[in-house]
DNA sequence: CGTCCGCTTGACTCAGATCAAACTTGGTGG
DNA sequence: CCACCAAGTTTGATCTGAGTCAAGCGGACG
């Protein structure tokens, strides 16, 4: 199936707006009013408030190849500022046309609906996910749920720094446990790919 | 607003189906057909998949008055468990129903996005917050954004363990927090009342 | 050839988890 | 009206394991 942001270039051609940000600059305010929402292409893009006293409050970091502001699609002003993290590929797509769209696509309509509910599986899974205090289980679950039924092997997408970054680890925490995970035999490895169990 | 559950009910009418649930009553298991997405009413639900060691690793805990299983709509099978943590009262809502509520209906399919939407946001904030490794940031982050703009106090719902639950606490760890938090003069409570800042 | 970056390991610290216990508070029922 | 129970709140002592800082290795890429 087909990436939403790629559904989204598709269906609205023309009116998507492309735009390369260095780091730091700014996508949107709060406050603002939202004509579009965005996808990330390359980079990373941030969605920022601020606390009472002032502090930054990181609401997001939007990664590669994916939507962020969604929520823009349904309110008067953007609810936190919008960043680029660093050098980063921004598409905008006007709120309007995919408010358009979502009403009058009714395939489009259903791969949105869809795409969202996959990514709030996702999320809840994320947040269950970091309650799990030990490194090691906590590993072990975000591997298992990545294999397939009767599967016992699987190769992981992207560096084991991302892994760390996925499963909320440091890269060390994550690089001892999973030593400790082989030395116990509850998992194998070789480079990216992986064994459970056995 | 109103919530999608609510609307849902509305919509639906009579095919809802309301049912009491023992606490470890099975609602689903993996691989079932999905005939229904749910709602909570009262008391709570688990998703569950199983580690190759065989160990429980819960997905998702969905609390009162929420939607789950949404994603059963673009799935021919459920890919966890769900079972009842304890008593709970359920809504069943037939999945082709709601489809066709997709489909046909724009007003119901733009409140459901705009539902996932905000999902979205709300989870992907959580996230970031487990991320915030004192608990005083943490919770002056978590508080920070449940205020409005220029607004500086504000009633927390539910109880203060509810909320170390939100934050990603253990209670004591909370209370202990908020001590400190009030003894710094960056916090003021009274009950559930809170007011941040001086 | 040199630089960058992912990978790996070591030593140390500390804040939150855990276990335990006491004290409120609200509601129930006799 | 009070005894009682359940659940939230609060505080203390202790422990543990992930974070942090630091350093070294090795492969990729220009």
């Amino acid at each position: 199936m087909k990436l939403i942001i790629d559904l989204l270039v598709d269906k609205l051609g023309s009116s998507v707006n492309f735009k390369s940000c260095e780091g730091g600059q700014i996508l949107f305010r709060r406050g603002d009013r939202p004509h579009h929402i965005f996808g990330v292409l390359e980079g990373e893009a941030r969605m920022l408030r601020y606390s009472a006293e002032g502090a930054q409050i990181v609401i997001h970091r939007a990664k590669s190849i994916t939507l962020f502001a969604e929520a823009a699609l349904f309110s008067d002003h953007y609810h936190c500022d919008g960043q680029a993290t660093e050098n980063t590929e921004i598409a905008q797509f006007p709120k309007k046309q995919v408010l358009h769209l979502l009403q009058q696509d009714r395939d489009f309509s259903l791969a949105f609906t869809q795409h969202m509910a996959g990514q709030v599986q996702a999320l809840r899974f994320g947040i269950e996910l970091r309650s799990i205090r030990s490194a090691e289980d906590r590993i072990i679950a975000a591997l298992s749920l990545r294999l397939g039924d009767g599967q016992t092997r699987l190769k992981v997408m992207g560096t084991w720094k991302d892994f760390a970054q996925d499963v909320g680890l440091t890269h060390e925490a994550l690089y001892r446990a999973l030593r400790r995970l082989e030395q116990a035999g509850r998992l194998h490895r070789n480079g990216m790919t992986v064994q459970l169990g056995a």
